[in-house]
DNA sequence: GCCGTTTTCGGCCCGACTGTTTTCAGTCG
């Protein structure tokens, strides 16, 4: 069953796809899919609202406000039905391709019939296409290409192999003598968890080498666009990279303007406008003399337009703006903020690294604490048996004195289909931090899942649910529970959720910690290191905490080492023996 | 379709590149 939020989301997003598709005003189109943006990240559910209270939700007005409605209680919107008669699936396929929008969707259904890209294809091939109006040899060419790149690319790119080919292509333009300057902006500077082409900015009085040097990149593969400004490439393992390059003096409105989002640039040039001013990649200007205002930096681009600095973690349009306008911005956690690493593991179970050397790792890294939490017994893969778990506690008790951190033994328990975990409550009680995490059983219902998780959110002895939905970026979807419920059970235990930095796991994912964060929910920042190498994963889940909006004090591993036992110790008391937790309301913000 | 510190009507972000044209529409970000 699909939250009844994220089925609104698409039923907006539908409705605003097939406008574009059948000529519809674009401020309409837009109206619909910044309803739909608002809805996905709406921190309650919307079903049982009426018409009044959708409407005090931004974006949501009278009309759409009743289609919402109406969508609850008769399980359709009759306008979307019309415009589902009126448009093929079909052809709302063929927009995904790269260079067809929906414009010429509109033509190649209503002069050809196509209404899927198989169709489309055949009218390539047999040459029907060429004899259509707008459509040259070109650009059935390019649409044979952009079918064969939508065919064979599976989704778009983790956020670590995409910064990786990003900081390569810098290491190699910040070589050319012309390049004054360059970075990475886009979807990689917001540290989505996936994104779709790479944008690189460069600064530069003298464009051209710096042009020369990237197309001739080695791992370029194919030059899409060449112009004097702007040069697309698609990389060996099809990855898309945009190069820009700006003069000196406008690379902090250059910066914001290709750092996006879209939806933040939208409103933040909203602004500009209401203040006699229009904000370009180049600078930002008077409307009345075209005169310059400012370009250097970002921060005066904001300061000009009265908001404060906006971290680029936050800049999605989800309510970054008022907040940077009220000084309301949160203080965004940072990896220098973590004090200690609460989820690692050894060679003793599936680590590739011994105990000692995870621990001088860690130690290099300046952490004040560190938890070695090797996999508890159920998983019998890992042949964990009481006595090497309690070897392995006295060995880290004896390197206490080898450390300035102080080590603490933990263990990632198994949450079993019915909540229940591994050990019984004396073993249990020996750990100073107990992880929990689903490893099996992933294609539960919904109504299991969510007591499986609320069970383990409510033992007195789990302080923190490892990689809580345990999708895996491209490979695996999350597991299928009402999360709200859990959230709440989290808030109302103390129990803290994780959010795992391994870059195909960042789990919990930023829109669940947003809503999670709604409920009072405290989380942690870990690694699951299982190598060393792995512990500087922690980026990756900083930069996806950072998107959630959490601060400091949201994340229990940045905290001074006695807070955190408090923590610990807390619900423990709370909760033994009687099991039954006190309800706290969830935070406003 | 939404929104309001000039507005309940009349606005709504801005520019680059491509391909097909003959001066520009469509697409993208």
């Amino acid at each position: 069953m699909v939250r009844p939020d994220e089925a609104v989301e698409a039923l907006l997003q539908e409705f605003a796809d097939l406008l574009a598709i059948t000529d519809g005003d674009p401020y309409k189109i837009r109206a619909y899919e910044n309803a739909a943006r608002t809805i996905a990240g709406y921190p309650a559910d919307v079903s049982h609202l009426d018409v009044e209270s959708l409407r005090e939700i931004p974006n949501i007005g009278r009309s759409i406000a009743e289609k919402i409605t109406e969508y609850f209680t008769t399980g359709r919107i009759e306008a979307l039905e019309r415009l589902r008669e009126e448009i093929p699936a079909g052809v709302r396929e063929l927009v995904k391709i790269p260079t067809l929008g929906p414009r010429r969707a509109m033509v190649l259904y209503t002069d050809l019939g196509i209404a899927s890209v198989a169709q489309l294809e055949d009218a390539i091939q047999s040459g029907l296409l060429e004899e259509q109006h707008g459509f040259g040899p070109k650009t059935a060419a390019n649409l044979l290409h952009g079918i064969e790149l939508l065919t064979q690319s599976k989704g778009r790119i983790p956020l670590r192999d995409a910064l990786a080919t990003a900081e390569e292509i810098i290491v190699h333009l910040s070589a050319v003598p012309a390049c004054m300057t360059c970075t990475y902006a886009g979807s990689l500077r917001r540290m989505c968890e996936t994104v779709g082409d790479v944008d690189v900015l460069a600064a530069s009085t003298e464009p051209e080498p710096v042009m020369d040097a990237f197309t001739r990149l080695p791992i370029v593969a194919e030059v899409i666009a060449r112009g004097p400004t702007k040069t697309s490439v698609r990389t060996a393992t099809s990855l898309q990279v945009d190069l820009r390059v700006v003069p000196p003096a406008s690379w902090g409105a250059a910066l914001q303007y290709f750092t996006g989002s879209k939806e933040h640039n939208i409103r933040v040039r909203e602004i500009a406008v209401r203040k006699g001013l229009k904000l370009s990649e180049y600078g930002l200007f008077r409307v009345d003399d075209d005169s310059l205002v400012v370009s250097e930096t970002e921060e005066e681009v904001y300061a000009k337009l009265e908001l404060a600095w906006i971290p680029p973690t936050l800049r999605e349009d989800r309510g970054e703006i008022e907040a940077a306008r009220t000084g309301r911005l949160p203080r965004l956690v940072t990896v220098a903020d973590i004090q200690g690493d609460l989820h690692t593991h050894t060679d003793l179970t599936d680590g590739a690294a011994t105990l000692s050397e995870m621990l001088a790792a860690a130690q290099g890294r300046g952490y004040h604490y560190y938890a070695v939490t090797d996999h508890a017994k159920n998983l019998t893969m890992q042949r964990m048996t009481d006595e090497k778990m309690l070897d392995q506690r006295s060995r880290l008790r004896m390197l206490a004195d080898t450390t300035d951190m102080e080590l603490l033994h933990g263990t990632e328990l198994n949450i079993e289909p019915d909540g229940e975990v591994d050990w019984d409550a004396d073993f249990l009680a020996g750990f100073d931090l107990r992880v929990a995490s689903i490893h099996s059983r992933f294609g539960q219902p919904r109504k299991a899942m969510t007591r499986r998780l609320v069970r383990a959110c409510e033992n007195p002895h789990v302080n923190i649910i490892g990689h809580p939905t345990t999708r895996r970026i491209n490979q695996r979807p999350p597991v299928n529970a009402d999360f709200d419920a859990v959230f709440e059970a989290a808030a109302a235990t103390g129990t803290a959720l994780e959010v795992n930095s391994s870059p195909d796991r960042l789990d919990l994912p930023d829109d669940l910690i947003l809503r999670a964060r709604h409920h009072g929910v405290k989380f942690a920042v870990n690694t699951d290191a299982h190598a060393v190498a792995q512990l500087d994963f922690l980026r990756y889940g900083v930069g996806t905490a950072q998107r959630g909006w959490l601060t400091p004090d949201d994340v229990i591993n940045t905290w001074p080492l006695e807070k955190l036992r408090e923590f610990v110790a807390a619900k423990q008391e709370r909760l033994t023996p009687a099991g039954v937790p006190h309800r706290r309301a969830p935070r406003r913000t």
